[in-house]
DNA sequence: GATATAATTTAGGCATGCCTAAACTTTATA
DNA sequence: TATAAAGTTTAGGCATGCCTAAATTATATC
């Protein structure tokens, strides 16, 4: 069992990438000091959780990233379900899950999957891990990296930046929205695309947050 | 902000009772050594949480009590919150409680209360503290108590003694079930009851755990 | 009322996880 | 390539909250 700090390390490690974490980015993704960061890390490395070369950064070993899955799957599956029952806005999930998380049990997380009907998406249209640490939809597309004039579908928003999901949500742009690129922009990933019959402009700074599938 | 451990010892506090708890008691109710249970005492002493006289005990002040409520009441909305949408069993609400009440803020708290339309009774029966702590159940009997050859329903049982929760659920009871007492044991507070026309014998112990109101 | 027993408190330690300041590597720049 | 800057680690501290063992106080018994 593990304890939130381990936890909350684990799952900044595999939200920050599949490469090698730099100290510093994991620190300031935790909002510790870098001396902080050093000491857990060279604890949860003797655990066999990360593997760690001193001055060249961390990344999560199998078992690291098995574990960081499972807080994972328990954040996103307390957002699915606290959006189904008391509606929360896209906004105001993301901080209860983040607190609620580590309290779960694996009984009560299984019980809230099954009332679900075991969902592969939360409501950000983030993938669920399963209990064994399985994601099945892996094929999104970054809205930056999408062809033109094809009839997009939104898949994934962002869960933790509330000004962004706001601007989002007011133009439509959620999960399940249809979307048509217009045009780029000529030296980055903003756009101009159409959603509800209405053209919208999209900075890059959006467009490298949300994913789409191609209908 | 209180801590987990502080406001297990609010709560437990609470749940002794408004007489002066003696420190060997709050020990054993929270599974903790009696010099743990001292220390934290005369930290919430020095706080203004409890009254403190060494070697004789403790007991929560009005603002003590104040913040033993609030578990109690994110404790017991979770329990109906629980039974409400995953159905679990009375025996298992009170575990998952346990564990979450300490993450769960104001504004969920707000948000479940008004989801179940501000309940004034968990699915246990026992009264969930308003915001501020008010209670406005008060008045149920305890069974070991109670008149013979009335119309008695049942109102209160425990939360977290499974085995006798099941026994309670098997004979059928359970909140809003009606009793009747067709005879008192000589010596103690057993006795045997009519319920769903049959005639139960119910033991001291378990008398002395369920509240009943007269119809 | 003295004394044995039980309850409580104090003293000293330990684990977790955070911090600052200083020492040490690595990387970037002149 | 030497050196300055940036990043990382070590050393030493602190708060929380638990523990055991020893000292103290209260209570029960003779």
């Amino acid at each position: 069992m593990q304890s939130m700090a381990r936890e909350d390390y684990l799952k900044s490690l595999w939200k920050l990438g599949s490469k090698n974490v730099a100290n510093q980015e994991l620190a300031n993704h935790l909002g510790v000091t870098p001396a902080s960061a050093t000491n857990m890390i060279q604890k949860l490395s003797k655990e066999g959780l990360v593997d760690y070369i001193p001055y060249k950064g961390a990344s999560l070993t199998g078992k690291g990233v098995k574990e960081a899955l499972s807080v994972v799957r328990r954040h996103r599956l307390l957002e699915s379900f606290l959006s189904k029952t008391l509606g929360l806005s896209r906004e105001d999930l993301h901080v209860e899950a983040e607190r609620l998380e580590h309290a779960l049990s694996k009984e009560l997380e299984h019980e809230i999957a099954k009332y679900l009907g075991n969902p592969i998406r939360d409501p950000h249209g983030h993938p669920i891990p399963g209990p064994n640490g399985e994601i099945y939809t892996n094929d999104d597309l970054l809205l930056s990296k999408s062809p033109i004039n094809e009839s997009l579908m939104i898949r994934q928003v962002p869960d933790s930046n509330s000004e962004i999901l706001a601007w989002l949500e007011f133009n439509g742009m959620v999960p399940g929205a249809q979307i048509i690129i217009v045009s780029k922009n000529q030296f980055d990933g903003g756009m101009a695309a159409n959603i509800n019959n209405k053209i919208i402009h999209i900075s890059t700074t959006v467009s490298n947050l949300v994913y789409v599938s191609i209908e």
